[in-house]
DNA sequence: CGGCATCCGAATGGATACTG
DNA sequence: CAGTATCCATTCGGATGCCG
């Protein structure tokens, strides 16, 4: 068999008829608008798997090949990488470029989509670094307290 | 038994011993810093989740009970909305407010931290309303390429 | 080097039934 | 009303082995 072993992702980022609506006026009623919070959840979930990010991140200075690649993100096995990558090639966020060449060379590299990606997730990695102490406090406090009630 | 069912996040959140550097600095040099990348990631596992967003921008017009949420998140299952509401009221993001009568009642809204969410989120937001048809039409794309090779 | 196929444990998440 | 407990299907993701 040659199941390819994608990763399930269908085209279920948005379709609910909104495409009417420009976009600046969506980002102000998005609070209102399920479908528009929607959109949010899918674009989470399919940039929020463990790797997805990370991958990006590392090919922020340019093309790199698979396993330079595979160095860089540090704990990723080779077929998550895989699965992943395909992933962002087919959502258009990162390009394959293959040299058929011995032994083969294969590097990967951000579409313009991809660069463009970077600066909402670098703002919510700022928030995330700017909270974690907020949040690993408060994470110690509901767990103290769980386990005192619990007593 | 009363295991609670909690959803399994460790107090893994950025561990990393960068604590001296100022926000601002991270932002900056975060595409080289691994630990931030794996800041972004553990964010994004977070609150990338299947419901975790939709909660947040539903509680945005103040607090809510606990069916009411259930109606406004619409396909989440009781199970779930339980526990995504523990683990955002474990980090922080959302407080649990129970006004003991008959039948009880219970309000979840955002902190302080929870609404300082949803601008970062909100942004991404924006950003998969701006391009899901470039998203759309590349996957479209790549689905025929595969299939016109495969034949 | 850059994959793909297979097996398998772990986690996610839905449905249902029961409780204070 | 606001949960909790149990069961179950699906998916995620790691390890290993093979291939061009």
């Amino acid at each position: 068999m040659e199941t390819v072993d994608t990763l399930p992702q269908e085209g279920t980022l948005l379709s609910t008829g909104n495409s009417d609506v420009p976009a600046q006026a969506l980002s102000r009623i998005q609070a209102h608008a399920p479908s528009a919070c929607r959109t949010v959840t899918e674009v989470l979930a399919r940039v929020g798997d463990k790797w997805s990010m990370q991958i990006v991140m590392s090919l922020a200075d340019g093309p790199v090949r698979f396993n330079a690649l595979r160095r860089a993100v540090d704990g990723i096995s080779q077929r998550m990488l895989t699965r992943t990558l395909r992933a962002l090639e087919r959502d258009g966020l990162v390009s394959r470029m293959v040299t058929p060449s011995i032994p083969p060379r294969v590097d990967y590299a951000l579409t313009p989509l991809g660069e463009s990606l970077r600066r909402p997730v670098g703002l919510l990695g700022d928030w995330a670094v700017t909270h974690r102490e907020t949040i690993a406090s408060a994470r110690e406090r509901f767990d103290r307290e769980q386990r005192g009630e619990a007593a």
